[in-house]
DNA sequence: CCTACCGATCGGTAGG
DNA sequence: CCTACCGATCGGTAGG
């Protein structure tokens, strides 16, 4: 196993996600990919500096090979929204979720990383509904991403994912009603 | 202001609430309700066993007072949806999840008492909604609470409070659309 | 890329 | 209810 660039940002998401902020740290973060810590030092700056590398590595993975929204929007989406869900349900929790409850003014940074991450995915998921012409984009795009985490929260305290199908599925209908309004 | 046991317990849910399980420290509340470190431990055992005060405190508060669903369930049903996002509207974030995000199994305990807040809250909803005769009370429930939960998500990042209006004003709708099914 | 260290802070306790 | 302390761990750095 290489200890490049891309494994230790994807190994501190683990640890962002699983631990939140406070809770990873980076003796933690040094085992896992088999360095000393002083050595991811030369690597990243500072702690803070992990988290716009982890959230933009995650944006990246998650919009990365869509359909073109433009050829078949209803596929965009189902596409992204089943891809989120995936993720939710394989990892049991969202870094962005857990990161965004977790950093604080002290962190600027990695504050503002965890902003510009969500404005970003929502625009993502907006730009899509706007092609099918669905009402109001931008309010579905948040609300279909809420509802999404929210389900998280039943994974974590019950293990019930019940919660993220339905989400899920609710999600997907948007793109098989009636075409243009609503 | 004196240091009563429940001061205790509200200052240490905000600290929770703000900077999760990991990041509130005792030093911190001990500061906070006006004692020194080692005297919150002559109240409190240890830091996890906050946990379970603090949120059957919660729990206590967000269900006391409810009409009676038998005799007005729609009444009941809006009052408890409206105070769960006039709490989130105020505070900004819920503690309940930020702590569900937060606690391991390293913390069993505190763990516990998350998945229990979160089961009788869900319980106490899917209650009012079956006595209106909703279709899948317990869904119905913990969608709501995913979709309020969810949007906290976008009061920490951007500030904006609309997606968490909507969830509310949509919850609320459940109970003003057609008696019986659905 | 390492060893070795820094000051700060953590949850918790001894002892009065 | 306090002072004073415990060992452990934190993010980060010096110096090679």
């Amino acid at each position: 196993m290489k200890t490049t660039l891309r494994n230790i940002v994807t190994d501190a998401r683990e640890l962002f996600r699983e631990h939140g902020y406070d809770g990873a740290s980076m003796q933690d973060l040094a085992t896992r990919v088999g360095l000393k810590k002083a050595s991811l030092y030369t690597r990243f700056p500072s702690k803070e500096s992990l988290v716009p590398e982890v959230l933009s590595l995650t944006l990246e993975e998650t919009v990365e090979g869509l359909p073109d929204p433009q050829e078949d929007w209803r596929l965009a989406w189902q596409t992204l929204v089943r891809r989120i869900a995936k993720t939710f349900e394989t990892r049991k929790r969202c870094v962005g979720l857990h990161l965004a409850y977790g950093v604080t003014s002290a962190t600027p940074v990695a504050q503002a990383a965890v902003s510009q991450f969500f404005d970003a995915l929502r625009e993502k998921m907006a730009r899509i509904l706007r092609v099918g012409g669905i009402h109001d984009p931008d309010a579905v795009a948040a609300d279909t991403l809420a509802q999404l985490e929210g389900a998280t929260l039943w994974i974590i305290t019950s293990g019930d994912m019940t919660s993220l199908h339905r989400a899920s599925a609710n999600a997907c209908q948007i793109a098989t009603r009636s075409e243009g309004k609503r």
